[in-house]
RNA sequence: GCCCCAGUGGCGAAAUGGUAGACGCGGCAGACUCAAAAUCUGCUUUCUGCAAGGAAGUGCUGGUUCGAGUCCGGCCUGGGGCACCA
């Protein structure tokens, strides 16, 4: 019997599927389209096993949707710029572009050598010009639609990037790349409008049922609507210059007005900014409050701080009742009106501050559990339910009522009014980077800022930069940045800032669609292909590039370029692939390749193959170079195939949860490549003359069961479970072996079904066994099996039967057997009824395919 | 602190409220072999028993149900998200 040898099989079949060009998709494809996309990969040089199984992910639904005759546009490209292209340049003096593109070059081979049923035909890089021409002919339409626009802002710096971040891209005070402390900056930069669409993106995710809740959630957490009222707080006495209509404030709880004891403003509040100009103390207390570091431990530990500005406001409700104004440090400037009044009784973070500074606790609101009217707070704020009292007109009322009612005394007043809030900000665009698309805007003395003529795009990056200084070379090149401005002809500059990289990746999927198109997005290509029907990526996008993409979808179909909303049907976020770790007793990590292992009594021991030194087996994490517990993809296809690897990390965790790579896993996956192609062993066959028997028709059930449990899998993202099956079929299959004469047909059917339910999950594999069983033509072609519902059951039953929910016996029946009839077997049987001697049968309760059970007392 | 998710054999895991542990890994035993590798066959939750069988068992603890890994309440542990957001 010859052996299936991976290396040569493999790369035949992708060669052949090449010359045939079966991946290819026409935009006029008349058939039923289905739109599969996995998250484009950086081109970081070199694919690694989370790529491996992240993109076969993806081509298992796109080849099943294929067999199920469907248009399936499954295409790839590369979020090329970014910073590690700079990075290079600086440490190897490389030009950014040549790095990124060789690169390119060198990942493209790898992912080709997975058999992705891919349309390499649309394949672009969002470095190419082409596409980020287009893009910046995108951001000057959006610029006219008035969701662009440009201000000094507080922004997030990046001292090791040397960049601005969004408020997405900073993880704990950290830069989400670089890992470094992010700074507070004042900086002009541009801006998109994401808040505008804060409501609808809210809403619009109600409308995607086939995302995690998980995602959606996150979602929903990060834009963070919150209904309130906003008002202010007239002076008491002469208001300072430029605040005669007095504070405004933002509050959750208009409920607590009556327990106010205070009102604080952010230190960054134009009030304190102006008060510092002539108090020194204001000046020294402000710059206390920026020492503070942004980092989690030092915001956990931080005191709250205040200083008691001297002025007074009046209570909106108690006209004769006045209010100290503080600058406090935990109120923050970026979030509501950055002032806020504080109500020390219900409200943590003003009682903490009450108690430090002496501050009055009135409590407003009454425990609904009994407590008397006397009640106090003690060092813990009460934020639980309850009756409203020592609150004048809203005495007895509910929380509820009483933020109604206080909302319309103040609106009635004039003094503000009801308002929503969100965490979310305008996503800040601007990149102090050379490798990014270049912003159209030039900058003209006369004229300001004038947005570049779409004639003049794409304004490509030039080639000639160096990198021999930290900063942007853009900034510092010669000519580049020098320009005639576009309206007046006179002297002007250009804007040397690029876009956020999340930028390019927030419409790429459209551009799919036809990527050659003149205009960013080919309307009629792009209404036949999105919404993308699966999209597939990991979970660390939840509130980054699936944000931006949805808000960037919803601009363009305003904008008239697309027409809906939501750019991606269906989500799946993958788990990673992780590994154990290996370290030498001196703590430093040691690649698997470099070990040798023994088991020894059941304890495993790993010891470097070269010198023998016994090694510490650490924990299970996510592969890392930095921790060396990595496998090299390559390694493996080379060892056991692409088909074993592919089939390895979709079999061992279902594909939502991380899964551990093993050597073990993956030999047990290549055993079973093996194992299948020995079923199609075309050397030993029935004899010709051979004569059916029944038992085909047990293998027929098993074959359509099979049929009926993989599609099911597929359809449900549960690979795991499918591939499940497929093992268990081969162990079936087992029992009727090839060279049995009276199984043959029932064989051949289940062959056949068997080859092209594998070809999803083993690509190559699969043609190979469809060569040796005579299949027509190749299996890529092939329709999905179908199974026949009559079939895809046992032809007979074996039903437990508990006894008062104690398995006691099992009987045997036909599959549509009546109620009654069941119910006489399972009493009647011998192994039940010693269960039954001298007890009464209450109720049987008989569960149709499925259970008997038998209640007695 | 708030929100969400998950806890099942030695390990990865499977189970529309209906036989818990499918399938794989590892382990043990056997076949083949001079031997090893490869391959094949069988066993492999725990306790008890010669066996047939019996008992216990899905983090802990109550509950709903004829029946709970699955549903509900409380707790413990682990993971993720957000966090001085008014």
């Amino acid at each position: 019997m010859a052996r299936y040898n991976p290396k040569d099989v493999e790369p035949k079949w992708r060669a052949a599927w090449a010359d045939a060009d079966v991946f290819r998709v026409s935009n006029d494809d008349p058939r039923p389209k289905y739109y599969i996309l996995e998250m484009f990969p950086y081109p970081s040089g070199a694919i690694h096993m989370g790529h491996v199984r992240n993109y076969a992910m993806g081509d298992i639904v796109a080849r099943y949707r294929r067999a199920r005759g469907h248009a399936v546009l499954h295409p790839m490209g590369w979020d090329a710029f970014g910073m590690p292209a700079e990075n290079a340049a600086l440490e190897r003096g490389v030009n950014p572009k040549t790095w990124t593109y060789a690169n390119i070059a060198s990942m493209r081979e790898q992912l080709k050598l997975l058999g992705l049923s891919i349309d390499w035909s649309r394949e672009f890089a969002t470095c190419d010009p082409e596409y980020y021409g287009q893009q910046q002919k995108l951001f000057l339409r959006l610029l006219k639609r008035g969701l662009v626009y440009r201000k000094e802002a507080t922004v997030n710096w990046d001292p090791v990037d040397m960049t601005v971040l969004a408020n997405e891209q900073v993880e704990n005070g950290r830069g989400w790349r670089s890992g470094a402390l992010v700074e507070k900056k004042k900086l002009t930069q541009w801006f998109l409008r994401i808040t505008d669409y804060a409501d609808d993106l809210i809403e619009g995710l109600a409308t995607l049922d086939r995302w995690p809740d998980k995602v959606r959630l996150m979602q929903e957490n990060w834009i963070g609507r919150s209904t309130g009222l906003q008002f202010s707080f007239d002076f008491a006495g002469v208001a300072p210059a430029g605040f005669e209509s007095g504070i405004e404030v933002y509050t959750t709880r208009p409920d607590t007005l009556f327990g106010a004891s205070f009102v604080g403003i952010a230190p960054d509040h134009p009030l304190a900014e102006q008060l510092a100009a002539n108090d020194p103390k204001i000046v020294e207390f402000v710059a206390d409050c920026r020492r503070g570091g942004t980092s989690e431990a030092e915001i956990e530990g931080a005191e709250k701080l205040g200083l008691d500005t001297g002025l007074r406001v009046t209570h909106p409700f108690t006209p004769g009742q006045t209010l100290p104004v503080w600058i406090a440090n935990f109120i923050l400037m970026e979030y509501g009106t950055g002032a806020i009044f504080g109500c020390p009784a219900h409200d943590q973070r003003d009682l903490d501050f009450a108690r430090k500074y002496g501050l009055p606790v009135t409590p407003v609101v009454l425990p609904a559990d009994g407590h008397p009217a006397t009640f106090m707070v003690g060092s813990e704020a009460y934020t639980g339910p309850g009756r409203i009292f020592n609150s004048g007109f809203m005495d007895g009322m509910t929380i509820e009522q009483a933020k109604a009612a206080a909302v319309t005394r103040i609106e009635e007043a004039g003094k503000g009014k009801g308002a929503v809030v969100y965490r979310l900000r305008d996503w800040g665009i601007s990149r102090q980077r050379y490798w990014g698309c270049p912003i159209p805007i030039i900058h003209c003395k006369t004229c300001g800022t004038v947005p570049a003529p779409e004639d003049q795009l794409p304004i490509a990056l030039p080639d000639d930069v160096s990198f021999d200084r930290p900063g942007n070379p853009l900034l510092r090149h010669p000519t580049w940045r020098f320009v005639a401005c576009p309206t007046c002809g006179g002297a002007a500059e250009r804007e040397t800032d690029t876009l956020d990289t999340f930028v390019d990746s927030s419409w790429y999927f459209a551009r799919f669609a036809n990527p050659q198109a003149a205009e960013p997005v080919d309307r009629a290509a792009v209404d036949r292909w999105l919404p993308v029907d699966q999209y597939i990526g990991g979970v660390e996008h939840a509130v980054l590039h699936l944000l931006y993409a949805r808000f960037i979808t919803r601009a363009l179909k305003d904008e008239g370029m697309v027409s809906v909303a939501e750019p991606f049907a269906g989500l799946f976020t993958q788990g990673m692939v992780t590994h154990e770790t290996y370290a030498r007793q001196s703590g430093e990590w040691v690649e698997p390749s470099f070990i040798a292992f023994e088991t020894e009594g059941g304890i495993r021991r790993a010891r470097l193959t070269e010198t023998g030194e016994a090694l510490v087996i650490g924990d299970i994490e996510k592969m890392s170079k930095s921790k060396k517990n990595v496998v090299a993809p390559e390694d493996i296809f080379e060892q056991y195939g692409v088909d074993a690897a592919r089939l390895f990390v979709m079999s061992d965790s279902p594909p939502e949860r991380d899964v551990q790579w093993t050597t073990g896993g993956v030999e047990g996956a290549g055993r079973f490549v093996q194992r299948v192609w020995n079923e199609f062993d075309t050397e030993i066959q029935a004899p010709a003359d051979a004569v059916q028997d029944p038992r085909g028709d047990e293998l027929r059930r098993a074959t359509h069961k099979t049929i009926k449990a993989v599609t099911d899998s597929i359809e449900q993202f549960r690979f795991n479970s499918g591939i499940a099956r497929l093992y268990e079929f081969l162990n079936v299959l087992k029992g009727f072996p090839a060279n049995d004469g009276g199984v043959a047909v029932a064989r051949g059917e289940a062959l056949s079904a068997l080859a092209r339910l594998i070809s999803p999950f083993t690509p190559h594999l699969a043609e190979e066994c469809w060569v040796r069983m005579g299949g027509k033509g190749m299996i890529v072609d092939a329709p999905w099996p179908p199974f026949d519902p009559a079939l895809a059951t046992d032809s007979e039953l074996v039903l437990p039967v508990q006894v008062n929910g104690r398995r006691r016996g099992e009987i045997r029946v036909a599959p549509g057997a009546d109620e009654a009839e069941v119910r006489e077997k399972a009493l009647a049987d011998a192994d039940v009824s010693v269960h039954l001697e001298g007890l009464t049968v209450r109720k049987v309760i008989v569960v149709p395919g499925r259970i008997v059970n038998i209640v007695v007392g």
